[in-house]
DNA sequence: CCATGTCTTCTTGCATACATGAAACCTATG
DNA sequence: CATAGGTTTCATGTATGCAAGAAGACATGG
């Protein structure tokens, strides 16, 4: 879904299918954070010689998402809160620039996708389809981004979005009903400032729209809500989970 | 100079020295956009194996810096027109978060930096050093990221730099006088609006100054100057040399 | 019971050997 | 002379062996 822009981004190995199940595995599968994957399970799990194994688990630490201490292992890692607040900033960033520069393309089929998205969307969060309404908003997010048109751009939010663990993030999604509602209001804000052309303006209102979902996003880690008391209080601690879970964005 | 900003970004293993090594030959050294590097030669030439040799060249690659071929060989990539277009907007979008959020921050150490490196350049501008410019330019922008204090942004630009190769481009860089003294012109803007601590303010200065040193970087390759008529006139191919010597920034 | 020193074990880091595939080259033929 | 086919060469992709280092366990002494 997001690997094929036009053509391949890069002719990569064709170990692109084990890069990408490593991933999986470290981002859904059964390694959680800290947990340490020796090389040599990956290797006889995949059936596959440590080398390979060992590129992939490089990449994967440039990416961010796994850490390798020298000598010792490799570890799944889990972004501090820091990192994640860092991510955001970047995020809301990047996304604000794609929005500008689809502002500017004028009329392209990505538009359309994006309000065809709208509507599907609209229908979700009508009947309250948080599952089917969090698809839709990744789709609508990858879909701006692509059609901003600028392949680096969206390598560097393609890069960006793995060290997140979106997936993590998306996946465990139920998002509270009057941020849904939001959200669906924000993005069709932001189609409408992409329609009318007005760059400045879709920049912004892209720029806002993240920033209210990646503050819904933190909320959860900010100020446990008394809705659901449990078990968040140490935070400030570097290096310490994030809870994942809590994460909703939208 | 960008490796260290408090501590070490990650862990990595030892070949941090022997990824900058080979970092360096292909972007200064003898191999030149387009020529194949036979992992065995780098191999016996620094007296390793293929292994670590190939460790560095993977991530070289997916740093942009060179292309590997599967089953063919390893060749240094130059980046086409397109992507450098996409790379300076890119940079622009950073480089501007990065001025907003150093201007939230107040008063910090690389405020102080940036007002030392303007006398530094305002000596420079005035005696026409264009060699020393180039130097202070590139430790203006640097400061500037590093005092976003956004580590994730930083290694972005990291990235972004590296796949633009700023290094030719600078160390071949002898800017016109005129845009150099309206280069340093808007470096006293950028830093004016970061001490007013209007974030937007700095933002859309440093993007403007980023665009406006962007596009003089562009201009030799969109229209040859009277001055410099030669062998520039197929662009437009992709995959084509874009005359790296060419480029100007500042 | 606790601390300390040693040892075992596990994991990575690097080197090397071999297989595979692609590209170039050489030759023979129309 | 050009072209097609086959062969050779070269560079990569992968597997495996070996050594070095780190973390934890275990035993021993205070």
């Amino acid at each position: 879904m997001q690997e094929d822009m036009d053509t391949v981004p890069q002719s990569r190995s064709g170990d692109i299918t084990l890069l990408e199940k490593m991933r999986r595995q470290i981002t859904n599968g059964r390694y959680g954070p800290g947990d340490l994957i020796p090389e040599l399970t990956l290797a006889e799990e995949f059936g596959v010689s440590r080398t390979p194994i060992r590129e992939a688990l490089k990449q994967l630490q440039n990416e961010g998402l796994v850490e390798i201490r020298p000598r010792v292992g490799t570890f799944v890692r889990q972004p501090t809160r820091r990192e994640i607040v860092e991510l955001f900033e970047l995020k809301e960033s990047l996304e604000g620039l794609a929005a500008g520069l689809l502002a500017r393309r004028g009329r392209v089929r990505e538009l359309e996708t994006l309000e065809r998205n709208l509507m599907d969307s609209d229908r979700a969060a009508a009947e309250g389809d948080s599952q089917a309404y969090a698809e839709l908003v990744h789709e609508f997010h990858w879909t701006l981004v692509r059609g901003a048109d600028n392949r680096k751009l969206y390598e560097t939010y393609e890069r960006l979005m793995n060290q997140l663990a979106y997936h993590r993030i998306v996946v465990n999604t139920v998002a509270r009903p009057e941020r849904l509602k939001a959200s669906d209001n924000e993005h069709h804000s932001v189609v409408e400032a992409i329609k009318s052309k007005d760059a400045l303006d879709a920049e912004f209102t892209m720029r806002n729209h993240v920033r209210a979902s990646s503050q819904a996003a933190l909320r959860p880690i900010d100020e446990p809500q008394p809705a659901r008391p449990g078990s968040i209080d140490d935070d400030a601690q570097e290096n310490r989970r994030v809870e994942g879970g809590e994460l909703r964005a939208c």
